[in-house]
RNA sequence: CGGGGUGUGGUGCAAUGGUAGCAUGAGUCUUUUGGGAAGAUUUGAUCCGAGUUCGAAUCUCGGCACCCCGACCA
């Protein structure tokens, strides 16, 4: 893609009243676009990263069987007085409401509701079950205190997934199944995400787990050995324990970024919502669920604030919106400088063919400076340099945007 | 929802109650070109509503918005 041809621009000075390293490096560089607090637009380069991180998910999904699905937004008010959720809860406190002149609906905050009810039309027996059903889309919160960018927002995109069971040991191995797969999510998009014990709120008693970052920015802390045997969240921590239960060391203390949260949900949707299935031996019973949770958009943040430097954003080559950033750098000499842009044509025109995304820096009046500024600021993981210097070598100059080391190599040696 | 802070061109900043200025961006022209180039020229702003005043960006009241701390949080 040619970079004049993309609408949006880098700003070189920091929005005012934004702290969040992830809130102000996004929105430089041209990625997302803030509307309100908590409500963000996301543009072309924002949309791809974004597109990037849900087809990590969606096929680590798919791996244990999801099956994805795209469900209304808008809720009926009916279903979610039958779980008792409209008047108080999540449904009070949480979901967006709108009238019109016939009906008031919800805006989705989560679907257990609206996939216990379309899923209990189809499942019978024992003979359906298990499966599971996942879908990609925005969420809408009512939150008290929308901040730090993408982080907390009242508009957001969420993987929710949800699974079904005829028995509890049978949601007890792909609850394990699910955390191995959230584990791979995480380390694709280049996060160390620890799974830590934590509180369901009205969800359940039981504990659930989170998968949690550790920054600085986090809301959450966390109690956790390195060893990855143990990790509590501060709310059910219990401050007599100090040492790890597994392997005896001290433990530590962090302040980390919840990305996602799973938990048992049991029977309790199945059962005031009818899910039933008849067992084999053809008694009726509640179907047995658990429900999964990953940010998207959250994640796409967490991204940005664990991996930036003073000039910009640092993508992980699994996330980033293009592969590498093609730079001319002209000379000023109208021979040498026709030369150079045949060169970076041909060398853009190579990797296309080859199928590597690569932005073009094809801005004829901006400088050197400006250049690898933007460059630096949009964080595409490999700077590839056309100039004077790079003919006279016959090569062209690679960099990695984590690293300080630039070389000079033959097109046919790069690999990305 | 409680507390604190802030609202001025697209962006970042200034302006004792008295001509809204600077930088940057954007447009045009010339010269430039390996880390946000130079000159010339053009463009463009006081969050909204009341009040005080001869006169309000500035003072008062009300509203709205944004940021931060806390409470809350599937």
């Amino acid at each position: 893609m040619k970079q004049s041809q993309i609408f949006t621009k880098t700003q070189k000075e920091n929005p005012k009243d934004e702290k969040s390293i992830n809130a102000i490096l996004l929105q430089r560089a041209g990625f997302i676009y803030k509307e309100m607090a908590g409500v963000y637009s996301f543009l072309p380069m924002g949309l791809m990263v974004l597109n990037k991180i849900s087809n990590i998910v969606r096929e680590e999904m798919q791996a244990i069987g999801g099956q994805e699905v795209d469900m209304a937004i808008l809720q009926p008010k009916a279903l979610w007085q039958k779980t008792d959720r409209w008047d108080k809860g999540i449904g009070l406190e949480v979901m967006y409401k709108v009238k019109d002149e016939q009906m008031e609906v919800g805006l989705g905050p989560t679907h257990e509701e609206m996939l216990t009810d379309i899923i209990k039309n189809h499942i019978e027996s024992f003979e359906d079950l298990p499966f599971s059903v996942f879908q990609i889309q925005t969420k809408f919160r009512k939150e008290a205190r929308a901040k730090s960018g993408l982080l907390r927002g009242r508009e957001f995109i969420m993987k929710d997934f949800y699974s079904f069971h005829a028995s509890t040991d049978d949601f007890k191995d792909f609850y394990e199944k699910a955390k191995q797969a959230y584990l791979k999510v995480f380390e694709r998009c280049g996060l160390k995400a620890i799974i830590t014990e934590a509180s369901g709120g009205d969800f359940t008693k039981d504990f659930t787990h989170e998968f949690q970052v550790i920054s600085e920015v986090g809301e959450d802390t966390i109690y956790y050995c390195d060893c990855g045997g143990f990790s509590q969240n501060e709310e059910v921590f219990d401050k007599k324990v100090t040492k790890c239960p597994v392997c005896g060391n001290e433990l530590k203390k962090a302040k980390s970024i919840e990305l996602s949260h799973i938990f048992s949900l049991g029977t309790k949707y199945s059962e005031p919502l009818g899910a039933f299935f008849t067992d084999k031996n053809g008694v009726k019973a509640p179907i047995i669920m658990g429900c999964y949770g990953i940010g998207i958009s959250r994640l796409m943040g967490v991204i940005v604030e664990t991996s930036n430097d003073s000039h910009g954003i640092i993508w992980p080559k699994t996330v980033a919106p293009f592969a590498c950033h093609l730079l001319p750098i002209l000379s000023g000499k109208e021979e040498q400088d026709k030369e150079i842009l045949e060169k970076a044509n041909s060398v853009y025109n190579d990797l296309q063919k080859k199928g590597i995304g690569v932005l073009y820096d094809d801005r004829s009046k901006k400088s050197a400076g400006e250049k690898f500024a933007d460059a630096d600021l949009i964080g595409i993981p490999m700077r590839i340099v056309v100039s004077q210097k790079t003919l006279e070598q016959g090569g062209i100059e690679i960099k990695e945007r984590n690293s300080d080391n630039v070389k000079i190599i033959k097109l046919e040696e790069l690999h990305v």
